[in-house]
DNA sequence: AGTGCGACCCGAACGC
DNA sequence: TGCGTTCGGGTCGCAC
């Protein structure tokens, strides 16, 4: 599933593949997966568009175009693949950007989950999805008083909080459990009850895991695969995630497998008291 | 405001 | 070519 080191991956791919070509046209084939606004202004409102630049923001694609940032947020299976015109429809791709190299970029998303929007350029501060994200893992702003601050009057066990993105953005399940295995922190550990040691923690090792994970293009796990189809080799370095049952790679205890606010788990009991 | 949970999707895995 | 059921994952919207 696509998280910020995937994100990173599949925008860094993109550069090199789409930047400063014109999107002449648009066919949306699943109009659900444009959140604003209708598909009909959407592609309306693209066609004759540049694409300028590529960055990140959180899990968010935004796609700099002349008079708009199209934001592209790849959820859980999102995928983009160039391909010819000729190439015949893939049944699960809802979106095709008609390039004028003649070629297209097409968007895949099995689940159908991901969403996009088109935002007019002075408004992308103002749009709700970008403007509650919480700070990229790499900002001199996350600091552990920031964090202490954040926790403080959070009474959910620290899996779910360090998801949620209005704190730090860009973590999601796989990386949760990483992060929280190596920083020694149980996951059911009441949020407010975290120390500062436990805050730097936090902060050290999400910074490593997610730099890691970019340097090996983003993990794999089931479906996902960056834009040019190329796999991510961190699922090799995962320690707790989808090892359950498992030898700790640390205390050779077994890793077990929970439900944290209806998400999967992983951790060992021993080392995350 | 903080919290809990179903809905959105559909392919894979599972149970029988 | 077995078929029906369950599960998962990020985010939102709604209820409390």
């Amino acid at each position: 599933m696509p998280e910020l080191p995937e994100v990173e991956t599949v925008k860094n791919t993109l550069k090199r593949l789409v930047l400063n070509k014109k999107i002449i046209d648009v066919d949306v084939w699943y109009t659900k997966i444009i959140e604003f606004p209708s598909s009909t202004e959407f592609i309306k409102k693209i066609k004759g568009q540049t694409i300028n630049d590529i960055k990140r923001r959180g899990k968010w694609l935004v796609f700099e175009l002349d008079d708009y940032f199209m934001l592209s947020h790849l959820r859980m299976e999102g995928k983009y693949f160039i391909k010819s015109a000729q190439d015949e429809l893939n049944k699960h791709e809802h979106v095709v950007f008609k390039l004028d190299s003649g070629e297209e970029l097409r968007y895949r998303d099995t689940r159908k989950f991901g969403r996009m929007l088109l935002i007019d350029k002075d408004e992308l501060t103002d749009v709700k999805q970008i403007k509650e994200l919480g700070l990229e893992p790499w900002d001199e702003a996350l600091t552990s008083s920031y964090l202490l601050e954040k926790y403080k009057n959070k009474r959910l066990p620290i899996k779910t909080v360090i998801l949620d993105q209005s704190i730090i953005t860009g973590i999601g399940n796989i990386y949760a459990d990483e992060i929280l295995f190596l920083s020694r922190i149980n996951p059911l550990k009441v949020t407010s009850k975290l120390t500062e040691s436990d805050c730097a923690n936090i902060i050290k090792y999400t910074k490593e895991v997610l730099e890691q994970a970019i340097e090996l293009g983003g993990t794999t796990i089931r479906t996902y695969e960056s834009s040019e189809g190329v796999h991510g080799r961190f699922q090799n370095n995962l320690l707790v995630h989808n090892h359950v049952g498992e030898k700790c790679p640390n205390c050779q205890n077994i890793i077990e497998k929970i439900v944290v606010g209806g998400r999967g788990t992983y951790y060992c009991k021993v080392c995350q008291k």
